[in-house]
DNA sequence: AACTATTTATAAGA
DNA sequence: TTCTTATAAATAGTT
């Protein structure tokens, strides 16, 4: 219909292949347009250029998206499910492994033992006291670092302080009279009453930090959700 | 093209709007295909009828799901991306809690303590100990209920074999003689040497359920996959 | 499904 | 790109 009679094979000159498109282009959406019409049909046409330039025709009664959803339903056609389907094993070989931690947890907690046999309550029982005597050992060294650096702050303040003093009564000697050394008792001389506790000074503090909420391990919440 | 001109509007009749819809969907397809080849382009053509049947073009150069894909990537149209996104999300909030859990329980089996402050420990440790109490009360539970019903299948045998002894007494009396009643004394009259320590007996079954790969808390695998 | 008078699409040229 | 126009192709109404 032109002119010629062309054959249909590629049209080897780029801007005649170019100008073909656009005008055959034109015709198939004017023909897609006006299937939707007169048939009442729902049409969805997606097109390349050879130049990679994308062009679209969907009827009005429909999107690109209600259709392709339409095309693989009736179709059956997975197209993403073999995508999807992977990932939704993938989530459940997940929760699968997260009910099994769970599941440790609970009874490494003490409950939903009914199922454990002799031998495997005997195991957790080995295995707690073990691990037991780790975290215990693992406390123990954590106060004692606690203890040190705290004896070690305190032996700095007690430098500093006597040095201060010391200072205090060089500076005093010359103008006043009667101070006499008290032979480094920095604290009464600072009104301190501290009597050496230093050790257990920071079990008392009221800010104890992750304690807010009952602590990690006091009224540990399993996420169920 | 016809013999007459036509309006574009629905064709109503029910009849003449399927066979047109037949014709120009044949035109159609013979318009992409010839576009497809003239211009060296790719085409998507899907279409469903007012009866819902689904025809499809797609040129010989590509799959639907080639176009589709490249119909997302070039248009930066989503589609399934917003189901896609949230399964993702899904995804990693259980992986999320899945690394959670397993560090609890490394903790709770004495590892990756470094991080946790003296309080949390004493809780832990506070924990555990609890724990351990009540795993330890369960195993003794079973134990105790094994043991019964140990004591329970031993009582029935006992009886049976009295009754069978009985039995074999009672009928050898008349042709034999000498054989004297030793008073129910079934163990040495059958040989058994069981001394009252039924008890521990299960303990030694060689075949435990569930040891074949070291136990559960024995080589315990966090399954890091 | 085939026919055919007409309408429509479009190839080539400007 | 757009217009023009001769001609090929599509198809509405009919058989």
């Amino acid at each position: 219909m032109g002119r010629g009679k062309i054959e249909i094979k590629r049209i080897e000159n780029s801007t005649n292949r170019q100008v073909t498109y656009s005008k055959r282009r034109g015709g198939i959406f004017k023909k897609a347009a006006e299937l939707t019409v007169l048939c009442d049909a729902e049409v969805s046409l997606i097109m390349f250029s050879s130049t990679g330039k994308l062009s679209e025709y969907v009827s009005h009664t429909a999107t690109t998206k209600k259709i392709f959803d339409r095309y693989q339903q009736v179709s059956g056609i997975n197209l993403w499910n073999s995508h999807y389907e992977r990932m939704q094993e993938h989530l459940s070989k997940q929760k699968e492994v997260n009910n099994n931690l769970r599941r440790e947890i609970r009874q490494r907690m003490g409950e939903d033992l009914d199922d454990l046999s002799v031998d495997e309550l005997r195991g957790l029982e080995q295995n707690m006291e073990n691990s037991l005597k780790v975290v215990r050992e693992r406390k123990y060294h954590v106060i004692s670092t606690q203890t040190d650096t705290c004896k070690k702050k305190i032996r700095n303040l007690q430098d500093t302080n006597a040095s201060l003093l010391r200072q205090l009564e060089e500076r005093d000697e010359i103008p006043h009279f009667g101070f006499v050394d008290n032979g480094g008792d920095y604290e009464s001389a600072l009104g301190l009453a501290n009597n050496g506790s230093h050790l257990f000074a920071f079990r008392l503090q009221p800010n104890q930090p992750n304690l807010q909420d009952g602590g990690i391990y006091g009224s540990y919440d399993l996420r169920l959700a």
